[in-house]
DNA sequence: ATTTGACTACGAAATAAATCGTATATTGTA
DNA sequence: TACAATATACGATTTATTTCGTAGTCAAAT
């Protein structure tokens, strides 16, 4: 895994990074077919961005071919770690369980869901 | 309350509002004190910042003493919740549950903390 | 072989954010 | 009163980010 030094991802970036993760290795175009469609926004830009991502190591790519392939760099899971724990830092004093209620608390969730966290809970509990 | 409409705060208007949050009315001097604890930041800096973010609404502030007093005007419980969501929907698929079990996999959490969250959980339960 | 379409490279402009220097005003104090 | 300390205002620069046009390459279709 490439380092986690700084790891500041602006928006952009992250909104492709998300593209890489849920659909894989992607080409230009398709990254920016999938951002187009909620977003207006040129060929070109989503195609500069990428080069620049590859230029810092947050993506890698195949140029065998004419039409290049890109890969994330990033973990999703890590990136998703770092940002829960920054928010849990800067905006709940540290207290991961104040940011849970939060979560909770307003945000639509179901009872299957909430089931779900409870069984989680007890399994954390139990490794204690 | 004011209006929720964009609401994109940049880290340094964040850095700032955490500290009118947490220490209440505060003049430049105030916040720039407690801002250069941990960042090397010229004083004008900080004033320039503040003197921003009043132009933007994000602060009120009383002139009439030739030292201003600056009053945040925006929330931060709704900040919370508004980055909270962000995250879930941007992370995590729109799923709460995996943004708390996310929080709470990885950040040490008393057996006391968990029982609170269960309690909750309950709680929210019995509402629906 | 030419045209057409899709691709990459890359410079440069447009925006946005953060930083700081300097001018100037006000207040308290020697 | 004059000096020193502390404020605000604000222009200007620097740095970061995003955006896009244009040029040139390559491959497939006509």
């Amino acid at each position: 895994m490439a380092d986690k030094k700084s790891l500041k991802l602006t928006d952009s970036e992250l909104e492709i990074l998300r593209v890489l993760w849920q659909q894989g290795v992607s080409t230009v175009r398709q990254v920016h077919d999938e951002l187009a469609k909620t977003k207006d926004v040129g060929y070109t830009t989503t195609l500069k961005l990428m080069q620049i991502m590859h230029e810092k190591g947050l993506v890698s790519r195949d140029t065998s071919n004419k039409t290049h392939v890109y890969r994330p760099e990033v973990d999703q899971q890590q990136t998703r770690q770092h940002m829960v724990n920054k928010l849990i830092d800067h905006m709940f004093a540290g207290s991961a369980s104040r940011l849970v209620m939060q979560a909770l608390g307003n945000h639509p969730t179901s009872k299957d869901e909430i089931d779900a966290i409870k069984r989680y809970l007890d399994g954390l509990e139990n490794k204690k």
